[in-house]
DNA sequence: CGGCATCCATTTTGATACTG
DNA sequence: CAGTATCAAAATGGATGCCG
C-alpha cells in the first residue's frame, strides 16, 4: 500500500502529510518515461544524447521534463561541463539506483511472463 | 532493461517481437493506476466498489479501464456472480501477485526515502 | 452494482524554432 | 549539444446517462 492506515492519533496531520507526499512521489515516479529512463542509466553516468538514443521512442521534450523531475527528487545528479559544445553527464544517486534495482524487478518479472501474457491476451481478444 | 541487446542472429525477428511485446507490456503496467489497483488487490479478492473506495481518486472509468487491461493481460481474473444487484470480484492471478511483489518493493523504497526526496526537492525549489 | 458509450475539458505530447 | 518556448495534435480523464 502507499498510503498507510492509522488511527487518529495525535501526530495524525503529520501522518496524513507524508501520505500524501508518498503518494506524489508514487505518481512522479511510476510512470513510463521516468522508469526506463532509470533503466536505461544503470549504474553508469549517461549524456543526455546518449539516453536520448537510449531510451527508444522517447522526445527530446519528454526526456528533459523526466530528468528535471527526478533531479529534483533527488534520484539523479547533472553535472553540467563548461565546454563548446556542452556536455551534461546525468547519474543515478544512492536513492535513484535503490530504486532501480525494483524496476529491475520489474523488468525481469516482464520477460519472466511474457508466453503468460501473450497467450492470456489471444485468448480474451479471440 | 526492458528490451535486451542482441546481435544479427537467425531468429533476430523472433527476438525484435519479443521486444516490442516487453515493451508494450511494460507501458501497460507501469503507470500510476495500474500499479495502485495492484497494491490494492493485494492476496483478497475484491469487488469493484470496493477497489473504487481503497484506490483514492480513481475514476469509474479509469478503474474499469485498467482493470479490463489487467484482465486481458492475464493479472486479474474477473468472477461475475449472476446475482442482483450484480457483483463482480477481481483477484490477483499468479502473474498478478509476482508483479504485486515488485510493487510493494517500489512502495517500501517511496517510504524509505520520503525524507531525502523531500529535503532535495527543497533545495532544488529554492 | 457494474459496465459501456458519449461528450467535453484538461493534460500530455511531439514538432519546430530559437538560444547560449 | 543541451535546453527552453511555443503551438497544434493527440491522449487522458471526469461527468453523465443508459443498460443488464
Amino acid at each position: 500500500m502507499v498510503t498507510k492506515q492509522y488511527a487518529g492519533s495525535p501526530d495524525e496531520a503529520d501522518l496524513r502529510r507524508a501520505d500524501s507526499l508518498a503518494r506524489e512521489i508514487f505518481s512522479d515516479v511510476a510512470n513510463k518515461w521516468a522508469l526506463l529512463i532509470i533503466e536505461a542509466l544503470g549504474e553508469r553516468t549517461r549524456r543526455f544524447g546518449e539516453l536520448r538514443d537510449e531510451v527508444e521512442g522517447v522526445s527530446h521534450k519528454m526526456l528533459t521534463q523526466n530528468l528535471r523531475m527526478l533531479e529534483r527528487n533527488g534520484l539523479v545528479e547533472r553535472t553540467v561541463h563548461a565546454t563548446v559544445p556542452p556536455r551534461v553527464d546525468y547519474t543515478l544517486t544512492e536513492p535513484g539506483r535503490a530504486l532501480r534495482r525494483t524496476v529491475d524487478l520489474m523488468c525481469d518479472w516482464t520477460h519472466r511472463y511474457l508466453g503468460h501474457i501473450e497467450d492470456s491476451r489471444r485468448r480474451f481478444d479471440g
